[in-house]
DNA sequence: TTTACTGCAAATCTTTTGCATCAAC
DNA sequence: GTTGATGCAAAAGATTTGCAGTAAA
């Protein structure tokens, strides 16, 4: 299980440089609460250090899913958001009048799961699934 | 239950204008087997209407959206896909390695769907699910 | 010193918008 | 004849890329 500032270790032993650039995009990866958006990121790094390119934040982000350190959901539409990827919890409910997220339990979909591997020989990815609808407040 | 053809009556009804070139994007989207996107109901049309513009693609979906009368779905990511309002509930299975898309039987998402209600208070709109994975031919 | 990484600017891709013209009603 | 719809061109928003300079190792 990753600590904080464990991805960071992993990019320096498989021979990345470590850039200050580099690093505080990884930091505000792993200090953000929920997803954050690449735009985050950025704006976020900038306040420290002005002169960083967003080009920067999205190779980093690039990199990182690369090597499987982070993964990459698409909650809205046109904006990806971006979540360490061993932090456990990658599935939401979108609500589509507020646009509240809420973190969902993994085991809600374990049966979803099993039936798509019985029924389909699916092998389904739920690391990060998004469900849209109403939440509580919004009704119907 | 609309038959083919009923999107534009049901525009005509409303009072909107039936011009050829939202004639010529229903019927896409009309005789669209899957859903299909913007760019391929504009080469579509562009077809047999050479000067249309993409933005005119556009702006009728968003009319057809605003009247409910489509529907949009994020797929894939960054290129939504459109399909009448009323043509069943659609559930994909989306395979990452060799992008097949399996049509999906909606009971199989009735217990989760019954879950987030009990669970969150939440209702889901299942109706345009897409989960990613991988499919029998691709394994693991 | 080497070459991976960065900043910058420009390109891409999808979607949106302002405006003058045009055609459905 | 009106007014809503279209075409065009330009803008917008997110992301990518080419290239020459820079700094991590």
């Amino acid at each position: 299980m990753n600590q904080s500032g464990h991805i960071a270790d992993l990019l320096g032993k498989q021979g990345y440089r470590l850039t200050p650039q580099r690093l505080m995009v990884v930091s505000a990866i792993e200090n953000s609460d929920d997803h954050i958006s690449a735009e985050e990121i950025y704006s976020q790094v900038v306040a420290r250090y002005p002169n960083v390119n967003i080009s920067t934040v999205y190779r980093t982000l690039e990199l990182l899913k690369r090597l499987s350190l982070v993964t990459e959901t698409d909650l809205e539409g046109g904006r990806v958001r971006y979540h360490p990827a061993d932090k456990g919890h990658h599935h939401h409910l979108v609500c589509q009048e507020c646009g509240a997220i809420i973190d969902l339990d993994e085991s809600l979909l374990e049966p979803l799961q099993d039936a798509l591997l019985r029924e389909h020989n699916f092998i389904a990815d739920l690391r990060h699934l998004a469900i849209h609808g109403r939440c509580v407040r919004c009704g119907r």
